[in-house]
DNA sequence: CGTCTCCATACCTGCAGGGTATCGCCCGTG
DNA sequence: CACGGGCGATACCCTGCAGGTATGGAGACG
């Protein structure tokens, strides 16, 4: 199976329309139909149910679905981190989502560049949830993301177990109060409800919980983007989340070696008595 | 980057020359040559060294073999698990070296069968070693294999953990033994050694023994093929070897998650307490 | 220095894969 | 019930590239 008839399947499995699926890959819909078929029955197995509204996948279609895009990415990843390795001065690509360190990165980056394995690093801002992709398909060698993403095909390790808190505009009825629990916030407008805006980064959302736009529950490492507007306050009930460094499943790559025990060591020191002791 | 491309190019690492790899791939040896090329200069890498003598790998290319030979497993897995998906009647193919199962799978099914989810299991004999490789192609959705082999891109859970016996001809110096340590064997002609012929199952490997040509340590449940001219001692300092169950990570399959279930439970089973009473 | 061994280049050919025009089918609708 | 619109499939054409053969050219070695 070649990767473009792959490429071409998927993006109709995606779109369940030949048409679409067509458009989005620049070219007419006839050839794609035709590609489809052509890999249908090289294949030996229906892989779409077609209709006169569209078509729909089977469940040939389904698993192939699921395991083409993988496979596809497998494939993206081994051509990218090729040309990588062939740059004369080699660099690590570490993708994370905008204040996605929790602050850990101004720690771990000293600490990594005096190993005798670094090498330079490049830090990669991605979208909210993107970071795992990115790392599928060879455009980073490494992501910081939440624990609670897919991690398959991944190796990990934990950095930081972060407990949540509610950010809240000043003035708020709770803003006062020591703690809160989840219920206390029963029919606040809250983040990810249908209709609540598209939030980029902390400071987005700050600045719409300011407004008074709406309250949020997050990790508390975002109090170090405070604001003089807002209170966080700690939320006994809401599930922790964890920070969670990843690399792709089996790496034997020395950089990544050592930017895992990097950040490890500044992630205990982080949260080791002694610095706890200064911060206090 | 076609999959095809990809091929070539994996032959040609292998190989370290173009005109055997061309053979292998059933092609002349010219057209090859350009579609190196041709990927080259598409990824803007170089991937072999030219010598007069043959080519080598570049850092770039020794990267693209290692990760494109997972691609390319990914992209055979997809397409022939799409395939399997789309046989009116499903099935699940386990697969494990002959004696691999270390008795347990005649434990196994039955209890597998009575699963809602169960489906019918076909069981694949490899050869030795070649687990892994199956399952990562797809041609396979589960595998029984020794822990220490390669388990990257699998889940796996540990069934048995098997201490190592020697096996040795009845009128061996060491035959009446209670037990002994590896420095014992010392000298003697092992498995393994170089020379050693090819054994490819328990069976072939008892006859050697009670031919005197060998001696062998192994792990315990090699016992179950025991015969009257072979004598098996417990090798107290040998390293215990686990038999794992493994299958492809992030596996969404009822049928898998199934016979996950009934192997564990089988597998606990057989070590109780309850068991061992019986047979003793 | 000639020869052997490889990989690269030159040149040719067939077909895979893409484009346009159009068909046939199903469905909603006046 | 007839008609129009939307969708995938088919017919037909054309181009570019994958693959073949013949040959060049550069290093290794006796």
């Amino acid at each position: 199976m070649e990767t473009r008839e792959l490429a071409y399947f998927v993006a109709v499995a995606e779109e369940l329309h030949v048409g679409r699926a067509a458009q989005r890959l620049g070219m007419a819909q006839p050839p794609l139909s035709r590609a489809i078929q052509r890999l249908e029955r090289r294949l030996g197995v229906l892989l779409f149910e077609r209709t006169s509204r569209g078509v729909t996948l089977t469940p040939a279609g389904a698993v192939l679905l699921e395991e083409g895009r993988r496979a596809l990415d497998a494939v993206d990843a081994a051509a990218r981190r090729a040309v990588r390795a062939g740059q004369p001065t080699p660099r690590l690509t570490l993708v994370m989502k905008p204040d996605g360190d929790a602050g850990l990165l101004e720690h771990v980056l000293p600490l990594y560049r005096r190993d005798p394995d670094a090498v330079e690093v490049e830090v990669l801002v991605s979208g909210i949830g993107e970071q795992a992709q990115l790392l599928r398909d060879g455009r980073a060698d490494v992501a910081l993301l939440p624990a609670h993403d897919d991690l398959t095909g991944f190796d990990t390790e934990v950095l930081l177990v972060l407990d949540q808190v509610a950010v809240l505009p000043r003035g708020h009825r709770l803003a006062g109060r020591e703690a809160l629990v989840l219920a206390d916030l029963a029919g606040e407008p809250q983040l990810h409800d249908e209709g609540s805006p598209q939030v980029r980064d902390v400071g987005q959302l700050m600045q719409l919980v300011a407004l008074g736009q709406l309250v949020a529950v997050v990790p508390e490492t975002a109090r170090r983007n405070g604001r003089s507007d807002v209170v966080t306050v700690p939320v006994l009930d809401a599930p922790t989340t964890s920070l969670v460094l990843a690399w792709p499943e089996g790496s034997r790559s020395r950089a990544v070696a050592a930017f895992v025990r990097a950040s490890t060591r500044a992630a205990t020191a982080d949260q080791s008595p002694a610095r706890a002791a200064v911060t206090t």
